[in-house]
DNA sequence: ATGGTAGACACTCTA
C-alpha cells in the first residue's frame, strides 16, 4: 500500500493580488502541498482566510513589505523549523523550512528564493549579483555540513536554469545572468552537497527543451517561447525510487493577470 | 545594443 504526497511550487509575484489564480492552480493540479515565493506580502497582511477556503489548513508565511517572501501551504500538517539559517544575515525572507507528517514518516522540505542577481553578471559591478553568488555559496556549505539529505524535498525559484536546454539558446545566453558558468557552476556545487535529485530532469531527458517561465516583455511569450527553466524541484536520493510523475502547468503562463513563472509539481508514492 | 512588461508603493525599487 501506498499513499502519493503531491508537491507544487509556483513564484507567484504577489500573493494577493493573484489569490483568485490560486483556484485555478488548485483544480488542476491538486497538491497537498503549495510552496509559493515572492509572496511580496508581509505577514500581517498575509491572506489566511482566502487560502483555507481553498481547503490549505496549514500555512507558514515568512514575507516582508514590497519585495521577496515564501510561504508554504499545506492539506497535511507540518512543523515549522525555525532554526534554519538567515541566509546572508539579511532576514530577507527567501527561505522556510517545514518538517511534513508524511505518510511512511516525516519529510523535510525547503522552499528556496534565490536572489534574481541583477544585469549584471560581475560581482565587482553588481553587489546584487554577489548577493546571489553568496546565497548560494551558503546555502551549499549548509547542506554540506549536513551530509546527504534524507527524506528531504528542495523547491523553488533558484533562478538559474542550469543545462543547456533549460534556456532557449545557450550560446545567446551565457553572459545573460541566470545561465552564466559561474552561476551554473554554483547551483550544480549546491546539488552535489546534499546529492540532490533533480527531480524534472528525472522524468526529462536533458536534451530536450524545458522551460519554467517566460519574460512579461516578449510581446508574445508564447509564439517567441524564449523560456528559462529557473525553478526547481530536487529530492533526495532515497526518495529517488518514489517518483511518479510531473506536471508544468504551463497554460498557467496564459492566465489574466498571471505570474511569469509557471508552477511546477512533483508526485511521490510513499 | 536596447528596451520591452509587471508589482509594490508612493520614489523608484525589484524582477
Amino acid at each position: 500500500m501506498s499513499r502519493s504526497l503531491r508537491i507544487a511550487t509556483w513564484n507567484i509575484n504577489s500573493v494577493r493580488l493573484r489569490l483568485p489564480l490560486l483556484r485555478e492552480l488548485d483544480a488542476v493540479l491538486r497538491p497537498d502541498v503549495l510552496c509559493l515565493q515572492e509572496t511580496k506580502c508581509p505577514d500581517e497582511h498575509f491572506p489566511h482566510e482566502g487560502i483555507s477556503e481553498l481547503g490549505f489548513e496549514h500555512v507558514s508565511a515568512r514575507g516582508m513589505k514590497g519585495y521577496n517572501g515564501v510561504a508554504i501551504l499545506s492539506r497535511i500538517p507540518f512543523v515549522t523549523r525555525d532554526e534554519d539559517p538567515n541566509w546572508c544575515m539579511k532576514g530577507d525572507c527567501r527561505h522556510i523550512g517545514v518538517t511534513l507528517d508524511a505518510p511512511g514518516g516525516p519529510i523535510d522540505l525547503h522552499d528556496f528564493y534565490v536572489p534574481a542577481g541583477g544585469d549584471i553578471p560581475d560581482r565587482a559591478l553588481n553587489v546584487k549579483f554577489g548577493h546571489k553568488l553568496d546565497f548560494i555559496a551558503e546555502a551549499t556549505a549548509w547542506f554540506a555540513s549536513h551530509g546527504e539529505a534524507r527524506r528531504s524535498v528542495l523547491v523553488g525559484d533558484l533562478n538559474v536554469a542550469p543545462l543547456e536546454h533549460d534556456v532557449w539558446s545557450h550560446k545567446q545566453l551565457l553572459k545573460i545572468v541566470s545561465h552564466t558558468p559561474i552561476e551554473v557552476e554554483a547551483l550544480m556545487k549546491w546539488q552535489q552537497a546534499g546529492n540532490w535529485v533533480d527531480a524534472l530532469r528525472h522524468f526529462v531527458p536533458e536534451n530536450e527543451k524545458l522551460y519554467t517561465w517566460w519574460s512579461y516583455r516578449a510581446l508574445d511569450w508564447e509564439a517567441a517561447d524564449r523560456g528559462r527553466r529557473l525553478d526547481h524541484i530536487w529530492v533526495s536520493p532515497d526518495l529517488r525510487g518514489n517518483l511518479v510523475r510531473h506536471q508544468i502547468l504551463k497554460p498557467a503562463r496564459g492566465w489574466e493577470r498571471t505570474s511569469d513563472h509557471v508552477p511546477v509539481l512533483v508526485e511521490l508514492s510513499l
